[in-house]
DNA sequence: GACCTGCTGCGGCTTG
């Protein structure tokens, strides 16, 4: 094959910065110059963002061969889209050296929230060849006026990290936008080829659209998301880096796992095993799965090895983003020695000095596992080390089945959401406040999104009904009547209403939280408002690791000082609650029919062993065909524990069918307990089981979806679903930037729009998205179906023991938890409640004690 | 207002 002006021009450029090293380069240069649009699976740090620039920057020289070094253009050439703001500022620093060395005169910008108001207004005078933004920011610049022209010249949009869209609603943002941009670039090359005679190979779809995707499970899909229904298959390509990364995954073992924990969830008891890998390692992460077991973990190390001080330092969400970036710097300078974090530092960019990972508690997903891992040995050639720390017992098991699934190569799928109306309606309002849209044909366009690909037309009726008059229940107000309709053209007049819009372009909501600030000034990062009500003013906590004085608060400020108190509570955060993902499940579930079996292969199995024993000798190990139900009396009630394997929010749908299924036998009041391996039904009655297990419907699939909304407060749910939907859709405005509108405002208006919906109009879009949200999202339907329809396969093995096995002991103990008034720490009621049930294997507060920090894991006061 | 272990991410500054 020829070699292009273009690609001579890049090679050489290439040469010295070790173009061999990765060959899908290559491969991604001949696909991009031959006029494919596709999907590009690279991991970070492999060069992936040149991958996709060079043969962007040698398709122009090939189009301007003699003058590309001077030629000027007048246009947005390339638009690069990133899920992470501060991602943009590195990618156009690499960029523009490239440019530079190349004497290509070529502006690249960003445009995010933090660019400058002046750079904003300098963009909409001149843009830059290629623009660097988010899909909030490029929404934003589709409400702006005449938009197309800044579309007019664009060439290829990339849409980088498309795997953590995929599969959120900021993914479907990205498919609506990019439906737009296909029919605005479409047009332009059109133009240009009349006027400028371009040889293009593929004129359908001028515009390319390329993706840059993690592994995933569902590549292909993503690939068919991100490129929507119209685009012609044979002008896709997936281009593969297939870089082979050497993974050495280690489970810390605890001595004795028979003095182990059988519950809890912080793992602090491995803590000087950890530290000695630290001691060892140059430079080291900590991941936790939650914010509060971060900083519980840096005080500890605090406490006990004050050593790390000024060495150490933590990462997360909820801390202020100047200490978040220190951290990063730090790290790159190679001043820190460790660093806690949450999957805050999964995001970013690569830290080359890291060697080693250690995740405590179980990741949940064998991805994120791997992402994290990954983070360690960042040379190309390397292998990444990470440690695996259970924080109970039978959580090793999760060690094994991790390394079990990553060497099968299983990853977990990000499945694409699909009929986001509420999406849809802030788009639809989006185009109605810059130029306005015409029904019939932004409908086509939509319909061209995989997301949207089944909408009817009536639906879409239904939608422009809504923002024009409020549809069927809320015509009476004013409020939401934002669009007008003038022949046929949809548009925005009110410069309120417009500038409301603007100010709520997006989709991620949240909880309103509290600024953490010194009285003297600088901030510390967030809390939540729930925390803090609990606060009072001497009140000492914990927070960013440092021991702080509560002092007031004002204007959704908490202001502290320091506190020389070694005591003190520690924040926790309402996050997302993580259930095993279905693939890691899975691989457990073998791993228990290994264990079943008498297999010893892992080293975590074995050391499991006697754990196993105690299980077999008090009630039953099942195999993979075999279903365990434990039943069991104590004074609180009949215990019934169920063990499906499938994850915390399939359980708790799952225990509440089941105990409604019950009660049509005999009528009784359940409490409900779960965690990732099982639940259990508490009630002081006795429970008919044997009576439900002959009867075939009880693990049916008939009538699921009824039994489910007579079981579990499906009204609820829906409710709660309905309030981010509230949002994203514009019926709720939450206010101007720095005053936010109290959340209990929010809370009732939402709710008082879910009634009045509910009532009057119950078929209304927006009701039936939050159903289904909660459906899907809450309950894991189609996980929940595929457990019992296994279920219904496998023998049910029903054992009355005579007191908490291995399996039941994490459950019950979950279910203390939930006990709202109690003094007692959790450790010491762990104890207690081992002491009366007689439970062997878990551990009286061990001897470490003396050396462990005052923190108790309560939260409040 | 509910959750009780629970991550991450963006954007906007003027009307009525």
């Amino acid at each position: 094959m020829m070699t292009s002006k273009g690609q001579q021009v890049i090679q050489q450029w290439y040469r010295e910065k070790n173009w061999e090293q990765f060959p899908f380069q290559a491969e991604m240069m001949d696909a991009y110059l031959n006029g494919y649009s596709g999907l590009l699976n690279a991991p970070t740090g492999s060069g992936k963002t040149f991958a996709l620039f060079l043969p962007f920057l040698a398709g122009f020289i090939n189009q301007h061969p003699d003058t590309f070094k001077t030629q000027q253009n007048n246009g947005l050439l390339m638009l690069w889209i990133t899920p992470l703001r501060a991602l943009t500022n590195d990618i156009r620093k690499a960029m523009q050296e490239a440019c530079n060395e190349m004497g290509l005169p070529w502006r690249i910008m960003t445009r995010t929230g933090d660019t400058s108001a002046a750079e904003k207004s300098a963009l909409k005078k001149k843009l830059p060849e290629v623009l660097l933004t988010t899909p909030e920011s490029l929404h934003l610049m589709l409400a702006q006026k005449e938009y197309p022209k800044l579309f007019s010249q664009l060439q290829v949009v990339v849409i980088d990290e498309w795997h953590e869209l995929l599969g959120t609603k900021r993914g479907v943002q990205v498919e609506l936008g990019l439906s737009k941009l296909k029919v605005l670039g479409s047009k332009s090359e059109v133009l240009n080829q009349k006027s400028k005679d371009l040889e293009l190979k593929s004129h359908d779809f001028p515009l390319k659209i390329w993706g840059i995707s993690a592994t995933i499970g569902n590549l292909e899909q993503a690939a068919e998301v991100l490129l929507g229904n119209d685009f012609p298959k044979e002008q896709i390509r997936m281009v593969r880096a297939n870089l082979e990364k050497k993974l050495d995954i280690r489970s810390i073992i605890p001595q004795n796992i028979e003095n182990y924990s059988w519950a809890g969830h912080i793992g602090l008891k491995l803590l000087p095993e950890v530290m000695e890998i630290v001691a060892k390692s140059k430079t080291t992460l900590i991941f936790t799965n939650t914010r509060s077991q971060s900083e519980i973990w840096y005080h500890a190390i605090l406490d006990n090895y004050p050593e790390y001080a000024g060495i150490m330092a933590m990462h997360h969400g909820s801390l202020d983003n100047e200490l978040r970036n220190w951290v990063e710097a730090a790290l790159h300078a190679e001043a820190l020695k460790l660093v806690v974090c949450t999957s805050s530092l999964d995001l970013g960019v690569d830290f080359r000095p890291v060697d080693t990972v250690v995740q405590v508690g179980s990741p949940k997903g064998v991805a994120r596992f791997m992402q994290r891992a990954g983070r360690s040995g960042h040379h190309p050639g390397a292998t990444s080390l990470a440690y695996f720390v259970p924080t109970h017992s039978l959580e090793l098991l999760e060690g094994a089945a991790l390394k079990e699934a990553i060497k099968a190569k299983i990853f977990e799928s990000r499945d694409p959401l699909l009929l986001a109306m509420d999406v849809l309606i802030q788009y639809m309002v989006t185009l109605a406040v810059s130029d306005g849209f015409k029904a019939e044909e932004l409908f086509s366009e939509i319909k061209t999104t995989y997301a949207f690909a089944d909408l009817s037309r009536s639906e879409f009726g239904q939608l422009l009904d809504f923002i024009t008059t409020g549809g069927k229940t809320l015509a009476q107000y004013d409020e939401f009547l934002k669009v007008e309709v003038e022949n046929g053209l949809y548009k925005v007049n009110s410069r309120r209403v417009a500038m409301r819009h603007r100010l709520s372009i997006g989709t991620i909501t949240s909880e309103l939280s509290i600024r953490v600030k010194w009285l003297s000034g600088g901030s510390l990062g967030t809390i939540e408002e729930s925390f803090v009500s609990k606060l009072k003013p001497g009140n000492t906590f914990w927070f960013a690791g440092r021991s702080l004085e509560f002092v007031r608060v004002k204007e959704m400020t908490a202001y502290v000082k320091k506190s020389n108190s070694t005591k003190g509570i520690i924040p926790s955060w309402n996050g997302g609650r993580m259930p095993l993902s279905s693939q890691l499940a899975a691989v457990f579930r073998l791993k228990l029919d290994e264990v079943a079996h008498g297999l010893e292969r892992d080293v975590e199995v074995k050391a499991l062993k006697p754990l196993f024993d105690l299980q077999q000798k008090l009630s039953h190990l099942p195999q993979s065909h075999e279903f365990l139900i434990e039943s069991f009396k104590s004074k609180e009630g009949h215990h019934l524990l169920f063990y499906p394997f499938e994850g915390r929010l399939v359980h708790e749908g799952m225990a509440s069918l089941l105990a409604y299924r019950i009660s049509k036998i005999k009528p009784a009041s359940f409490s409900i307990a779960m965690n990732d391996y099982g639940f259990e039904l508490l009630t002081d009655e006795d429970i008919p089981i044997e009576e439900a297990l002959e009867d075939s419907a009880f693990f049916s699939l008939d009538n699921l979806i009824d039994d489910i909304q007579h079981s579990l407060n499906a009204n609820e749910m829906a409710r709660r679903k309905f309030r981010d939907i509230a949002h994203i859709g514009g019926l709720v405005f939450t206010g101007y930037p720095g005053q936010q509108i109290k959340n209990k405002h929010l809370q009732a208006s939402t709710s008082l729009l879910f009634e009045v919906f509910s009532e009057y109009e119950p078929d209304n879009l927006l009701i039936r998205q939050a159903y289904n949200e909660a459906l899907a999202f809450q309950l894991e339907e189609f996980r929940l179906r595929a457990a019992l329809q296994r279920i219904q396969s496998q023998n049910i093995i029903l054992k009355v023991i005579e007191r908490p096995t291995p399996f039941a002991f994490p459950i019950m103990v979950d279910s203390l938890g939930r006990e709202k008034l109690t003094t007692e720490t959790l450790e010491e009621r762990i104890a207690k409640m081992a002491r009366s049930y007689g439970a062997e294997g878990v551990a009286e507060p061990a001897e470490r004690k003396s050396r462990k920090p005052g923190i108790t894991r309560k939260k409040g006061f």
